[in-house]
DNA sequence: AATTCACGCAACCGCCCAGGC
DNA sequence: TGCCTGGGCGGTTGCGTGAAT
């Protein structure tokens, strides 16, 4: 069985490689009318010799009002380390937390920048191998470093205990500056455009509260905090198994309580006590 | 100046899931 | 209830570009 390719004339006249710039604006005017959704219907209302994927992704991951490129912060390098370390690569889930970033854009960074220099910095804070001597000290201390150096990473008042914290885009849009200056021609198409009056929050949108929560982990200080970053990480590593173990089953809402907490939350962060307290039993 | 190499990133591929019928 | 379809996501690829030789 399996399902025919979203492209379902075999390719045949679908183009595919870079998008030109007459494509994005034929795609962003397109956008402007009807709005984002339906993608099946794009190409065929717009001539766009494209497939329905590939218009969406690239208005997700490229023409989208809002989207910042290239230069990730501290702030967001450690944002995007801990959750990682929490979530694993569940890019769409980390990038709900960076509303000017797109999980693509997270994805690359992770894979060509992060990922070694997390390793590297957990081999230096990590010499030593024994893990279950090491793991309580470990995860006290790398905790302390972390909860010491980036104080609000969760806003307590606004976060919630679900395990997907999805912000409004139309919230996003809104509050975030719109267009982050780059000099690639796609960043200019749109600034042609107003989107404004067709912004809908989308399905998966959660509320602004929850954006309020993910600008104010934007707060990180310094480059420490991409240290403690790491710290956390591989405290996280090391507690991950025995957490769920103990926990349940919904690992990365388990793990990503016990970060609440750790960052001064309220009820989260009282459940979250419980389940360290049975993790320190259960080590 | 020419060639090779490494890296970064845009885009594609294929699988999964949810909703509609 | 099961099938079909669109949309979403993560992994991977391949091209462009800059650095190194």
């Amino acid at each position: 069985m399996g399902r025919p390719p979203c492209c379902d004339n075999g390719g045949v006249g679908v183009k595919k490689g870079p998008w030109k710039p007459e494509e994005d604006i034929i795609l962003v005017s397109y956008i402007q009318q009807h709005g984002p959704g339906n993608w099946r219907s794009v190409p065929e209302n717009t001539g766009l010799m494209r497939c329905s994927k590939s218009c969406r992704l690239r208005w997700t991951n490229y023409l989208r009002p809002g989207i910042k490129r290239g230069n990730f912060t501290p702030h967001e390098e450690g944002i995007i380390i801990h959750l990682q370390a929490l979530l694993g690569n569940k890019w769409a889930a980390i990038a709900s937390y960076l509303p000017q970033r797109t999980d693509n854009d997270i994805k690359n960074y992770w894979n060509t920048h992060l990922k070694k220099k997390v390793k590297r910095l957990q081999q230096q804070q990590q010499p030593q191998t024994d893990h279950h001597h090491s793991f309580h000290t470990t995860n006290s201390n790398a905790a302390a470093a972390a909860a010491t150096s980036c104080p609000n990473y969760y806003n307590p008042s606004s976060s919630s205990s679900s395990s997907t914290h999805i912000h409004s885009s139309h919230e996003s849009m809104q509050s975030m500056e719109p267009y982050p200056s780059n000099e690639a021609t796609t960043n200019t198409i749109p600034k042609l455009f107003q989107f404004q009056t067709w912004m809908k929050p989308s399905p998966a949108s959660a509320s602004a509260a929850n954006y309020n929560g993910a600008m104010a982990m934007q707060e990180f200080q310094d480059d420490q905090e991409v240290a403690a970053a790491a710290a956390m990480a591989s405290s996280i590593d090391a507690c991950k198994d025995h957490t769920c173990a103990v926990i349940g089953d919904d690992k990365s809402s388990s793990l990503e309580m016990m970060m609440a907490a750790k960052m001064g939350h309220g009820e989260a962060g009282f459940l979250i006590n419980l389940a360290e307290f049975a993790l320190v039993i259960a080590v």
